[in-house]
DNA sequence: TTGACATATGACAACATGTCATGTTAAAAT
DNA sequence: ATTTTAACATGACATGTTGTCATATGTCAA
């Protein structure tokens, strides 16, 4: 997280930041990205950056955490709505996802993040996803809300198992669809193809 | 791909360099690993290193390159003895695989490479994946040897779908089980119980 | 007016990477 | 035996990166 000194600076020269850092981050991998270039790109002193944040990860993990707190409000939203039946709630929450990483001024953006994620970085962009960094417990919060009479579950474990599958299936899924640049159409097509097959199995009967 | 150089040195010679890059790719991610530690370790001069490999990534991916071969291999074994049943091999293959990389001298080398693993990477450790990067189309070949009468697929499609999901799976297991170091009797469990939803589907009926 | 504290800032140390001019070696051609 | 040619070796160098720190500046309270 930003220090509280960031949020003393004028929302404007926050802004400023944010946007220069999108900016470096859209064109490079987490790797790649330069401090430098971003703090040029703000006109920000190298040592103003550093009271600002703790380093680049910090800044990529702020920015994300935007879109995170987004997903988890429509996660909560979603399975309440659908009554806790799980694979209607994947389904909107994935469009809904699909959707707003598509958006024109962030898809070449979540482009670069779905090419270069890895599995510290899928945890703090996921809600669903059962993490040790998740201070309110959104895991097992979300647990609870699922509808388990419909599904092949005894114990609390099954059903993390279930949630995890789920979970790893559409990260894939979007982690390839941004990186051939499907159409919303073809995702999600291709998404409920899978979901079908999650629920009723592969195998012939 | 190293040079031809590199072929050209001593056995004993290349064996000090990928042991040099072994130790560091084990205690440090592809990003922060330093070729300068690498060649001061195994007293090679900068200059020759950039004899043998291009940079950094070739050096990596060559060291993963060895591993893919072997899964490679076992891979089409294992799918020919199994009379091609889809399910089965990919069991085998995942004991096959969790063995291999837990062999003391991978072990931790193997934990950092999953740690930091992205969809670049897994392309170019695991044969069943379908690639650009993939000259004997290893992929198409793979998908012919699979038994489809027993699942639930009308074309080649709904087959590489199938495949994928299969794949990913496999992955994001073996990723977990590095990260929280479980004993091979637990991943393996895991893998089962993973396999039958897959198969049977997660919907109770 | 004077502390006390938060904030601003650029020079700097430490380290990384990839290249290149210059040697060296060895085999082939004369 | 001498020369030519090509492959290989090497470390200094240019250019980049990051995080820190001494110093300067502003601001509020005593």
């Amino acid at each position: 997280m930003p220090t509280q000194t960031f949020f003393h600076l004028p929302k404007e020269k926050q802004k400023t930041l944010l946007k220069a850092a999108m900016h470096e981050f859209t064109y490079h991998s987490f790797e790649n990205a330069s401090i430098n270039q971003i703090i040029k790109e703000a006109s920000i002193p190298r040592g103003s950056f550093y009271m600002y944040f703790h380093d680049k990860e910090d800044l990529y993990f702020y920015l994300l955490e935007q879109s995170r707190e987004l997903f988890e409000k429509q996660l909560f939203m979603i399975i309440a709505e659908e009554k806790g039946d799980l694979f209607q709630t994947f389904e909107r929450l994935f469009e809904s996802i699909v959707d707003y990483c598509s958006k024109k001024n962030h898809r070449l953006f979540f482009k670069q993040v779905f090419a270069n994620i890895n599995s510290r970085a899928e945890k703090r962009l996921f809600p669903m996803k059962k993490d040790v960094f998740d201070p309110q417990n959104t895991h097992k919060l979300f647990l609870g809300q699922i509808d388990k009479s419909k599904l092949k579950v005894q114990t609390e474990e099954d059903l993390e198992e279930i949630v995890g599958l789920l979970f790893g299936m559409t990260l894939h899924t979007l982690v390839h669809s941004f990186a051939v640049d499907e159409t919303k159409e073809e995702v999600m097509r291709s998404y409920q193809r899978k979901l079908e097959l999650f629920k009723y199995g592969m195998e012939k009967r």
